[in-house]
RNA sequence: GGGCCAAUAGCUCAGUCAGGUUGAGCGCUCGGCUGAUAACCGGGAGGCCUCCGGUUCAAAUCCGGAUUGGCCCA
């Protein structure tokens, strides 16, 4: 136990900057990992947080809670794998590294050199790591910040590379062209969640698709006149009915195609007068028409094939705007589907750096957006602009780093085929539980099922490069995409040093680019070259749970431990992490990599909305750790949902759980003082030194009932309802109940039985609270047990609190719910009668019709009597002259007068028995409503009883018993004179502390009362007044020497109380 | 534009699955307690249960639609 002294109130930062020198002196971490090194496993897998060098809440949130179950997991007996991990690689950091050195485009960096650009990026990564390291520490999270796991580490990226090569082994790689969100200033294919959207204002162009074989036009709407250019199709709804139309202007007409909802639209767009109806069809009938490209002299070599250049159906066409879709399979994802449904050519004479090349005819040279003025104005020269129209905004998709509108265009691309592993991927979902499990079953199955295939390139450089070799252009006999026979996938550092045509170290390479990028591989007389790409970010965490155990290296971890027990994430991961470690783990080894899943929430601010950088409304956990401490921010994390829902940040709401911490703090400090006068150590209590009480049996009980409820709560991971049940026994079981009921016993002057069974009990349940606190509020946790104990190296390494069942008394806990509702009422009463509750009152009746209330009362009389301030309790079942009071049934009444129902309620609640039996049969129960006399049945009304008007009683109900408390206040002599003791006695103790004398300094005490009466009550109790202020001498009347004088006004009488302290004795030794 | 989630007291949330007179904590206010004391306990005020429809004798609850906020996806 170590000696501190315990402040007065709850100071976080002291404790934890205590704590933290203390973990650090004992190795604290250590020996808590130590403790467990030989307990079955546990792996946990760590989301790695992308290395953006801060912390957030949400983040202190997600490591909060993975620190928690981590604590606990030990504590519960398990070798527990804690290894941080970092997402390092990617756009990201490649984007900030050009904004440092800065650069606008690719050729800068090519320019700068690769390999050092690279160095950038990982001098950028590893110092943002390395705040964040901190950041992470400062919140006392307990992982193995020694050896963290990282994507851009050579053992890290060998699993993906391993990883990749089983998935191709199972003939999931594929190059292929796909349509893609191309960033034309990064110059790569981003993924759909990178893509950011903001609203931007865009053309709206109405365009006639001149027929081909007859007179007139499809009219089609776009807002992206660059597209144009590569116009392939155009895509009619099937079902929806189309109209051929003779459209009147300025004394000219032509003919028009388009959807019959659309026409009248159109047309005033068109400012056309007036029209006639030439035909009706459905767009089935409509697939077929051939049409000419609008920009033929622009565009020569446009697509003009066989079967383009025509009508086709498609699912993606609505019925609006024009019900016809301009469709470019070089560009917009759904044309591109659909066109390789159609086996269409694929024309887009765009380069990634969105810029027309030489197929684009008149506008190469030009970058896209940029052409769509003479695109528009080309159209309207040739008479096929039928409207165009500004103010048009839609969301726009940009690159969510430098900001750069993206756009779709077609490239070659590698994939994981995951849509042919679809059933699969289903089956493993069922594998995994999930908390909250509807997250499972709705939204990620959702995703699961429409989960296009997974391009995992990047035309970049800071990434874990393909590991595919694929033949050289001067080898190659075949051309297009790559076929699966014709790649060389490399598994490992091994095996890629053993095929290389070069001298490489495996055990020195650095498999980054540029040094990969030179290596060939001669097989069979054929030179495979790299292929240039690396893969995108979201590749790397995928095989977060292989890189977590070194594995291909580390073969045994793998065999013991795979797959991961628990994964503990936001809902955004929904689609992000938890998705690709499913898509992995199917494609790379046919299992779902983890077995469950905690799915928690974001942090948001009080109004629900997003905390905004740009809008200046970001709550750090810097902030909330200044303002209310580590333990605080933690516990009011986690006191919140963890399953599913947003957290909304109050500021009131941390300040609250740092009060309620405060309460353990005070209930934790309360018996130190006592006990410390009488020499007794917590560390060695026993429950069977003393004589336990019924509160203690009590207290104890609950503990237990306590530790049952917590083990339940984490065993489906329902950390908050954990937590809060440690924090609800606290306050509302020890501090507002035990603690008040034993303060007493801890204030008698002489050792007792009974004074060490409370302190044997109050050791107990601290020793325990400790333990169930300790995941949650670490420091707190630790510094109460160094304090109390200290046996052990930290409390952490300890083991968590367990229910004993032989402690448990179900029947004391239902007595004292009993109990504690019949003294709320009491004390209801009482306000209502003006009594306050040092002046004892002579009677309190207890009434109630349930067996169980009045034995519980009557079982612990003495107890009720003594909280109550009573000089006598009694139970009965009628008090005086009680009333049957109607309480209606809805579950009756409601099917047997219908719309009425309301109505007999409103009359038959609480009525009295006898006015629902005005006929005097005292059987057949009836009420008036507007007249009418409905009769009821027994079921319609139950009856409680009731004290008749004129007696005061207040009502009280615990479970489905209730019953009623009565308080007799009239004043006696006995209890005046009572009352006036104890006033006396409360103002001296306030004195006693003014003085700020120690708890056993004795006084001398002098008490003048201006009321003669008065002053006979209190001389009537001297000898108690004497005892409860530890008055070595009491005398009625002034004190001359006192080193205090207080004049008080009690109840209208002037008390004049003077306080001296007793010269301090010369030591006998 | 689509999928999913949320909306109940000034604030944070239960209650919604299994329809039957809306609850807790905090805050406010009035009172009580008192050697845990910047702690603790009790009473009270405070609700068109977001809105509009539907089902039903009866809807915070079930169904449909809208609004607002959020996540994910286009």
């Amino acid at each position: 136990m170590d000696d501190t002294e315990i402040a007065d109130q709850y100071a976080p930062h002291e404790v934890e900057g205590r704590v933290d020198g203390f973990w650090e002196e004992v190795d604290a971490y250590d020996a808590t990992v130590a403790a467990h090194t030989d307990d079955p496993s546990f792996f946990f897998v760590d989301g790695p947080p992308y290395t953006t060098g801060q912390m957030h809440l949400g983040t202190a949130w997600n490591k909060s809670l993975k620190d928690a179950v981590i604590r606990y997991k030990r504590m519960t007996g398990h070798n527990v794998t804690d290894r941080p991990g970092y997402d390092m690689h990617g756009l990201p950091i490649e984007t900030k590294v050009e904004e440092r050195l800065d650069f606008e485009t690719k050729r800068d960096i090519e320019a700068y050199g690769m390999e050092s650009f690279i160095e950038e990026c990982r001098r950028f990564a590893e110092e943002n790591r390395e705040a964040m390291d901190e950041d992470f520490q400062s919140l006392g999270v307990w992982m193995d910040w020694d050896d963290p796991y990282k994507t851009i580490s050579p053992e890290y990226m060998e699993a993906a590379w391993w990883a990749f090569s089983q998935v191709h082994d199972r003939g999931l790689v594929e190059q292929g062209k796909r349509s893609i969100n191309q960033c034309p200033r990064c110059e790569t294919a981003i993924a759909n969640n990178e893509v950011e959207y903001h609203q931007v204002g865009k053309p709206s162009i109405y365009v006639k698709f001149p027929l081909a074989d007859e007179e007139g036009s499809l009219v089609i709407w776009t807002t992206t006149p660059w597209t144009v250019v590569a116009n392939t199709f155009v895509a009619a709804d099937a079902d929806l009915t189309y109209q051929k139309v003779r459209a009147e202007r300025d004394g000219s007409s032509e003919v028009l195609v388009l959807a019959a909802d659309c026409v009248e639209d159109v047309l005033s767009r068109g400012r056309y007068d007036d029209y006639e109806l030439l035909d009706e069809f459905s767009g089935a009938e409509l697939a077929g028409t051939a049409y000419d490209h609008p920009l033929p002299e622009e565009v020569p070599d446009h697509v003009d094939e066989p079967g383009t250049q025509q009508v086709y159906t498609a699912e993606y066409v609505e019925a609006d705007r024009t019900g016809l879709v301009h469709s470019a399979p070089g560009h917009g994802e759904e044309d591109f589907e659909r066109g390789q449904e159609l086996d269409l050519p694929v024309f887009c004479p765009v380069g990634t750096d969105g810029v027309y090349g030489d197929a684009a005819g008149k506008y190469a040279g030009q970058f896209v957006r940029d052409a769509n003025n003479e695109i528009v104005a080309d159209l309207d020269d040739h008479g096929v602009l039928l409207a165009s129209e500004d103010g048009h905004t839609v969301d726009e998709g940009q690159c969510w780093r430098c900001d750069t509108d993206i756009v779709r265009i077609v490239t070659d691309q590698w994939f994981i085929t995951v849509t042919e592993v679809k059933d699969e991927l289903l089956d493993n979902i069922e594998d995994s539980e999930w908390h909250p499990p509807e997250a499972r079953d709705n939204r990620f199955q959702n995703f699961v099922e429409n989960a296009p295939d997974w391009n995992v390139s990047r035309q970049r450089y800071w990434g874990i490069p393909l590991p595919i070799w694929v033949p050289s252009d001067a080898d190659r006999e075949g051309e297009g995409s790559y076929t699966a026979d014709e790649m060389i996938v490399v598994p490992t550092r091994e095996e890629l040093a053993e095929r290389v045509d070069q001298e490489i170290d495996p055990a020195e390479i650095d498999l980054h680019r540029p040094t990969v990028d030179d290596l060939t591989i001669t097989e069979g007389g054929v030179t495979y070259e790299r292929v240039p790409d690396v893969f995108d970010v979201w590749f790397d965490s995928s095989v977060a749970s292989l890189g977590t155990i070194g594995y291909p290296t580390d073969e045994a971890a793998f065999e013991e431990l795979w797959p991961a027990d628990v994964i503990l994430e936001a809902h955004d991961q929904t689609r992000g992490w938890f998705w690709s470690q499913l898509g992995m783990g199917t494609a790379a080894l046919g299992q779902v990599p983890y077995d469950e899943v905690v799915m928690h929430g974001f942090a948001r601010l009080g109004d629900g909305t997003e905390m905004s950088k740009s809008r200046g409304t970001v709550i750090t956990p810097e902030e909330a750790i200044e303002e209310a401490g580590r333990d605080p921010l933690r516990c009011y994390l986690l006191r919140q949902e963890q399953h599913g829902d947003d957290l909304r940040f109050e500021w009131d709401g941390l300040e609250e759980t740092q009060s309620t911490l405060n309460i353990l703090w005070n209930v934790f400090r309360f018996p130190l003082e006592y006990m410390a006068l009488d020499g007794y150590d917590p560390a060695t209590a026993s429950l069977d030194d003393g004589e336990l009480t019924t509160v203690d049996e009590w207290v104890l009980s609950r503990l237990q009932t306590v530790e049952r409820e917590v083990a339940e709560a984490w065993a489906d991971y329902h950390v908050d309802d954990a937590l809060n049940a440690v924090l609800e026994f606290v306050t509302e079981d020890v501090s507002r109940f035990y603690v008040k009921a034993t303060r007493e016993r801890m204030w008698e002057d002489a050792d007792s039985p009974r004074k060490r069974g409370a302190y044997a009990t109050m050791a107990t349940v601290l020793n325990e609270v400790t333990r169930l606190v300790a995941p949650f509020a670490p420091y707190l946790a630790e510094r109460m047990y160094q304090h109390l104990d200290g046996g052990a190296t930290t409390v952490h390494a300890l083991s968590y609190p367990e229910a004993d069942e032989d402690l448990r008394r179900p029947e004391l806990e239902s007595d004292v719910a009993v109990l504690r509702a019949a003294e709320e009422a009491a004390a209801n009463a009482r306000q209502q009668a003006e009594r306050k509750l040092r002046w004892p009152v002579t009677e309190v009746v207890v009434e109630s019709p349930d067996p169980d209330v009045r034995a519980a009362v009557e079982r612990h009389a003495a107890l009720f009597g003594d909280r109550v301030n009573s000089r006598t309790v009694s139970v009965t079942d009628s008090y005086g002259e009680l009333v049957d009071v109607a309480d209606p049934q809805m579950a009756a009444l409601g099917p047997a007068f219908g719309g009425d129902a309301e109505a007999v309620m409103e009359a038959v609640d609480g009525a009295s028995r006898q006015s629902l039996t005005a006929d005097g049969d005292t059987d057949q129960l009836a009420v008036e409503v507007d007249g009418e006399t409905h009769e009821l049945t027994n079921e319609m009304v139950s009856f409680r009883t009731e004290a008749p008007e004129g007696l005061s009683g207040t009502r009280f109900t615990v479970g489905d018993a209730d019953g009623n408390v009565y308080v007799d206040t009239t004043l006696t002599e006995d209890v005046e004179s009572e009352g006036y003791a104890r006033d006396v006695v409360r103002r001296v103790q306030e004195m006693r502390k003014a003085l700020e004398l120690d708890v056993d300094e004795e006084i001398r005490l002098g008490v003048e009362v201006a009321d003669d009466r008065v002053a006979g009550f209190v001389d009537d109790h001297a000898n108690y007044v004497a005892e409860e202020t530890r008055a070595a001498e009491f005398s009625l009347g002034t004190l001359a020497d006192a080193d205090l004088t207080e004049e008080w006004d009690v109840e209208g009488v002037a008390v004049t109380i003077g306080v001296a302290r007793v010269a301090a004795q010369p030591a006998d030794d």
